[in-house]
DNA sequence: TCCAAATTGTCATGACATGACACTTGTCGT
DNA sequence: ACGACAAGTGTCATGTCATGACAATTTGGA
């Protein structure tokens, strides 16, 4: 009686226990990380926490920084998607602010699998672990190449032999970059009082305008 | 009588002891990690080529990142002198071009302690090591704020308050990743077949024209 | 020459990460 | 329902990075 009920969702009942050992373990993860930080939460503690061996950790994710890049992957692909899904008329920095500032605002209000409070706390793990922080800029500096490779669609172009759709791509890379800085070690009044979107938006705002201050008379 | 003659140069000859032991590790770590790849070489073999204990390569060092990053950290000094040298007048990203190509053609002319043949394998080491990459990442990131704080000068205005020298700034950082990345994974017909200082060139003549394409018309 | 300080070696420790192999559990055909 | 096969896990062993503690050595200077 109950095999349509159990089967329900997709393929086998092995599929589902990993999924959930591997949540398990990201719960885990970000209740310890928030409660000790990341670098005094040992791979141990983590497993012991959900009950599997140290080794099954590693099964899972390949390092424990791992486990906090997995959400840098979903946002990734959204940005992505969402850029491809921008009318091709659109300038490339313009596509990429409205791309990434949606992106970003669905960060904000609990897209994917990731609760605010979630969303914060990979924030400040970026700020206060080198080895987290490090590691998710060489993520990002990876999946560039996939920017750039969008942008040169829809510039109509080839990436091999055009320096410019990887100039753009960087560009807008930076902008995150250069958002997330100001945000997090930002000494205005308020510290946080700026979404993180609102502050890539006008970050992206500046990148149309032109960067090369003073602007150039004419 | 040899006080005079032994104490010449700087101060005290254990100073000197601790320069050569510097330097001797420098040197034993490059000869591995090009003979092996970075990975395979270990800081005991590197401590062993210099006749020291593993113990001693991390009061030198911090980790073994950290030898091949030491250069950078030369490198990085070069760019903000050369950055605060140029005039006044010149729009940011123009003295940023400036300042960086004549950063970058010292480099391959063997400027710093840095023969060209250990200039081509740090940008192996880069490419080939992910830990080694991030962490140059991280580093270029962390030093950014220096950059922002030199064009916000320029600009005469507070980096607290005025995005503009960040996204400057940041934008200045992408073309040197931008032109990294195409120097080393370039398809091109002969890799390795421009400088990279003449890449960078084009990078920052692309940021000057203006990234946001199609160009506005107007 | 002898003292004090700086440097190094040795030892111990802990964490990350991976390979090998045996064991358990889910899956699927009959 | 049974059993063969595959997938996942635990255990053990191993290697490397990195750091603290303390003794031994070397150096600079009085």
């Amino acid at each position: 009686m109950t095999t349509a009920a159990t089967h329900s969702a997709q393929a086998g009942r092995r599929e589902r226990k990993k999924q959930r050992t591997r949540e398990a373990l990201i719960d885990a993860a970000f209740t310890l990380f928030a409660e000790k930080g990341f670098e005094a939460t040992t791979v141990e503690e983590i497993a012991d926490t959900v009950d599997v061996s140290s080794r099954t950790f590693f099964r899972y994710f390949s390092s424990k920084e791992d486990v906090v890049l997995t959400y840098q992957e979903d946002q990734f692909q959204a940005l992505l998607e969402a850029l491809a899904a921008r009318p091709s008329d659109e300038p490339v920095i313009t596509a990429m602010r409205n791309a990434g500032v949606a992106m970003m605002r669905a960060c904000e209000e609990g897209e994917f699998g990731l609760d605010p409070e979630k969303f914060i706390c990979i924030q400040q793990l970026m700020d206060s672990s080198p080895t987290v922080f490090s590691r998710s800029l060489e993520h990002g500096q990876k999946k560039q190449v996939e920017i750039t490779r969008l942008v040169a669609e829809r510039m109509g172009v080839d990436p091999a032999t055009d320096l410019r759709p990887h100039v753009a791509a960087g560009a807008g890379s930076c902008a995150f970059r250069a958002a997330f800085d100001v945000w997090i070690h930002g000494n205005a009044p308020l510290p946080r009082a700026e979404r993180l979107s609102d502050l890539l938006d006008q970050f992206f705002a500046l990148l149309e305008d032109g960067i090369n201050y003073p602007a150039k008379a004419g």
